[in-house]
DNA sequence: AAATAATATGCGAAATTGCGAATATAATAA
DNA sequence: TTATTATATTCGCAATTTCGCATATTATTT
């Protein structure tokens, strides 16, 4: 596997790594909006809002059009949202592990006591 | 969504954002290997590839057995390769765009000339 | 017990990231 | 033209990440 295969994985993983691009990518599933409406939904500073927008399209992760006054935003590649969807799986399976083996220790000291 | 959930997707995407983390688990898909393997097979320094590892193992990413002197090394859930797949896909199709933009940009230029 | 081998951890420096405050830019309205 | 609205950028700072170097820890061998 070539090494710049890899060094884009990371970069957009990294573009995937905070909790807001991901309520922004979340929030595009239904089609396009403006950046603003992030800054009511998300309740934060528009300028922080506008950095995290910055590091996406860095990533050409989403793609812009202006109308008018504002700009619109929308999601390159619904490709993002398998992974975002593949990653909720992964987080139910890691919480249902970590409920049996929660079980396994309350059966043991049971049978302890 | 629960904001927890965007949180543990960020720190799960966090986690995989470092070409050497993302060419160690590369080398777990086959089953699990000690943790001097990487650095050879990757050429890093051993207290590099150590951090990395550490990285790997707080989100729970691998999980270690100890064999008398050596640690070995493997992934959880595999869904984390699917991860990987998914995101070389993803790849594969960006790149298929670029180049059949740059196809669109030499017909345009062709037709101006 | 002392030496060696495999792995992990602590430390300091450089680079990167995240954030708020202020400022800039662009389009529209007055 | 001036004011207003929507968005982006710059700056300074704190927090985090990454790395190499040195050191610690644990198991094995001598």
């Amino acid at each position: 596997m070539p090494d710049s295969l890899r060094q884009f994985k990371a970069e957009i993983f990294q573009a995937l790594a905070h909790p807001t691009r991901i309520a922004i990518l979340d929030q595009l599933r239904n089609g396009e909006l403006t950046a603003g409406s992030f800054v009511e939904s998300l309740g934060l500073e528009q300028a922080n809002l506008s950095q995290h927008l910055a590091v996406l399209r860095a990533r050409q992760i989403v793609s812009t059009r202006k109308v008018g006054n504002q700009v619109l935003y929308s999601v390159r590649d619904r490709l993002i949202f398998n992974m975002l969807d593949l990653m909720r799986r992964y987080f139910h399976k890691q919480v249902g592990e970590s409920v049996s083996l929660l079980e396994e220790m309350e059966k043991a000291e049971r049978r302890v006591r």
